[in-house]
DNA sequence: CAGGATCCTTACCAAAAGGTGAGTACCTGA
DNA sequence: TCAGGTACTCACCTTTTGGTAAGGATCCTG
């Protein structure tokens, strides 16, 4: 449900990382460039269609950049733009206050907390 | 689509704070308690359904505080819990984000920018 | 009585996001 | 030929999120 106007800085930052899959690739994408193949075995539970699709997304967002290599076999890879890395230092607070409140956040969705790390 | 295992803290915070409403509202919060109809006022475009709806969800979720007090017409409060106003804070940063990269963001998904404040 | 204030719920539907399965392209090796 | 490697697209469907409209509750005032 795409908004007429953003109301703030926050309200169009979530639109650009929202969904299921977009924070979880840009943290893949933070230890360094990944091929397709990397990212799908990286990102637990996504399906290739999916990740194909989101990273398309994000390319047209100007997070991750995706070059082509021109052999065989298909070799595409992606990285994070200076933009998307500014955006996933942005994200660190964030990702420690789930961090801190793993647990409780697990227990209300019915959802199994991340393993440690 | 609830994810059977979260992978990262931002996994897990990504899920809280996800969909259209939550961020605005958690902002709208910032400044201090409000009252439903306030809020409905302070968050354009948000339906009394939705509002309400949402600010169940947060509820839930323990990042906002639901005050009733007993008198006519109803009266119902609502304010950022000391888990909410952490997250308010782990926010700043991703909200800095976006406020820099609003006009690129909001021209390429075709939304209006935010005005400037 | 009607209308106002406030807050909330339900029924039903629309739109968006996500998913499965099948197919495509290039090539190599058995 | 088949199987394997890589990356990607399309058709169709399911699930989730968000929306509209209508209804409900309390009390007070004209």
């Amino acid at each position: 449900m795409k908004p007429r106007s953003y109301a703030c800085g926050l309200d169009a930052a979530i639109d650009v990382i929202g969904g299921r899959w977009k924070a979880l690739i840009l943290w893949a994408l933070h230890h360094g460039p990944m091929r397709t193949g990397e990212l799908r075995r990286s990102v637990s539970g996504i399906s290739e269609k999916m990740l194909i699709q989101v990273l398309r997304e994000m390319e047209a967002d100007e997070i991750v950049h995706r070059e082509v290599f021109h052999e065989v076999p298909p070799r595409v890879e992606y990285s994070l733009t200076s933009l998307g890395v500014r955006l996933n230092e942005a994200l660190l607070p964030l990702g420690d206050w789930g961090e801190e409140n793993m647990r409780a956040i697990a227990r209300r969705r019915g959802v199994e907390p991340a393993p440690r790390h």
